[in-house]
RNA sequence: GGAGGGGUGGCUGAGCGGUUGAAAGCGGCGGUCUUGAAAACCGUUGUGGGGGUGACUCCACCCAGGGUUCGAAUCCCUGCCCCUCCGCCA
């Protein structure tokens, strides 16, 4: 951990995406982060303030500075170096003696290669320390500090009236004999499940109307792998700082995806974009893994936290003008799904305080679940700006402009696969224990009906 | 798992210690020519960063990270990826 992070500073606070820079792969990305550093330091005091955090901003910025002054000696030397170097090849040539200088650039070497020492040291600390700063959220994000701050956006569609008590999924789903959570533990362990018969069904075709669904809207199916590495994590933000949510591999060192997000952001990690690909629409299918740290107690019972599920993702890569009304876009396509499912919904922007870390902006969808008598999240769709893009290094040329832009990069559930089926499950219940599919899955089914 | 061979600019492909950020060809862009197009010819054509009003200039990058050297695309080490053959295997 770096010095400038540890002891009683609070990590939460509020910094524009344009200082978040990618890692120390990226050589001399650091120099505009310095820059914005230092012509915004009481931007990102007040912005500070204004969250309740602190961290230590000056200490940043000095080592900053130490690092500029160090890169600025290391280039002159350098072009010192090549300079003499080239000398003493034409002077060789001519058969003549170059000792002098040959010892002179053995000093300056020796320099050089210390300063790069300091300087890899210093960039460590400054880059592990940007990397645990969350992204800034946009204006028309409520301040706020936790979800009781979130606003509602829109519903759509009327709970219905139950003329018996609605039950529970897993009590539906354990009389229809479709999932059993008995197994589960047994096989793995707690919050793992089995699908059984039309639960597995049901499954499989809530993933295939998704997909088509999706598809038939212009995203591009993709099937990732769902082992990831290190940098792949770090690109969209869940490393280095969120490592306890995350399961992973020992040897070799891989992580286990919490969201098909991971890898199919990384796609085009590393890549600069033709304006002309832009916008990249993704949608894909994947099993997703957390580990639901510091969750002990909550949903103990169902489907609804599990440390594996399945979920159907919508990823973007849109211009930075754009992104605004993509995420408008997003969120519509991920509502359509309900609203082709008839689940009644409603769309929460989340507030400064509960939105994620890499998030500038997020709507969470809320599914009814008439067995709570409440609305659960069932997606959640974020603008994340540069700062995934920054991280990951995902750029793109404008048509006729000298230089790169970094795209903006959005994603959102379409939709989460278990939580729906317990919203099915849930809704469509009947007094005799019978679940009705609706409409749209009949054909995925086979069958109109779900009964023992 | 065993034995070899590779990773160079948008692509093909030279270079294997010193005017090589990189030959040549293809492609792209601009121009000449043409009624228009093709062909031909001429020119141009990577990314990031620093400095300068500017002409311009400096630094880094030939898979990645270390090392050797006054000097590395070129030599050494490690990792990653690709190809061929053998073995094994869903």
């Amino acid at each position: 951990m770096n010095e400038l992070l540890s002891g009683p500073v609070i990590l939460k606070l509020i910094m524009p995406a344009s200082i978040i820079s990618a890692t120390l792969r990226f050589k001399g990305d650091h120099m505009l982060d310095a820059r914005f550093v230092r012509e915004n330091i009481d931007v990102l005091k007040s912005a500070l303030g204004k969250r309740g955090a602190t961290a230590d901003l000056s200490g940043f910025a000095a080592l900053e500075e130490d690092r500029l002054r160090l890169l600025k000696e290391a280039e002159e030397l350098r072009n010192k170096r090549n300079v003499v170097s080239e000398e003493i090849g034409k002077l060789k040539r001519q058969g003549q003696s170059a000792d002098q200088l040959v010892s002179d650039m053995k000093t300056v070497a020796d320099r050089i290669k210390e300063i790069d020492e300091t300087l890899r040291g210093i960039e460590e600390q400054t880059s592990n320390f940007l990397l645990n700063i969350p992204n800034i959220p946009h204006g028309s994000v409520p301040e706020g500090k936790d979800e009781n701050d979130n606003t509602e956006t829109r519903r759509w569609g009327t709970p219905r009236e139950f003329d018996f008590t609605a039950l529970n999924h897993w009590d539906i789903a354990e009389a229809l004999d479709i999932i059993d959570f008995e197994r589960g533990a047994k096989i793995t362990g707690a919050r793992f499940a089995v699908m059984k018969g039309m639960g597995a069904r049901l499954e499989r075709a809530l993933m295939n109307f998704m997909l088509d669904l999706n598809t038939s809207k212009g995203f591009k199916e993709i099937f990732p792998p769902i082992l990831v590495n290190r940098e792949s994590m770090t690109g969209t933000g869940q490393l280095p700082k969120f490592a306890e949510e995350l399961f992973r591999t020992v040897d070799p060192e891989f992580y286990l995806i919490p969201t098909a997000e991971v890898p199919v952001t990384n796609i085009h990690r590393n890549e600069i974009l033709g304006e002309d690909q832009l916008p990249v629409y993704y949608t894909a299918y994947t099993p997703c893994f957390r580990r639901e740290a510091g969750s002990h107690g909550k949903d103990v019972r169902g489907l609804i936290r599990q440390h594996q599920f399945n979920k159907v993702e919508l990823v973007k890569f849109v211009k930075p003008e754009d992104s605004y009304n993509e995420l408008e876009s997003l969120t519509a396509a991920a509502e359509d799904i309900l609203q082709k499912l008839g689940l009644p919904y409603r769309t929460v922007l989340l507030c400064t305080g509960d939105m994620g870390f890499s998030s500038a902006k997020t709507y969470d969808i809320e599914v009814w679940l008439p067995g709570q008598q409440r609305y659960r999240e069932i997606s959640s769709c974020s603008n994340f700006e540069d700062f995934q893009a920054r991280r990951a290094n995902i750029r793109f040329k404008r048509e006729g402009k000298k230089g790169t832009e970094f795209v903006h990069t959005l994603n959102g559930s379409g939709l989460a696969i278990g939580r729906t089926l317990v919203a099915i499950l849930e809704n469509y219940q009947q007094k005799d224990g019978t679940v009705v599919i609706p409409e749209v899955l009949r054909s995925y089914m086979g069958a109109e009906l779900i009964k023992n």
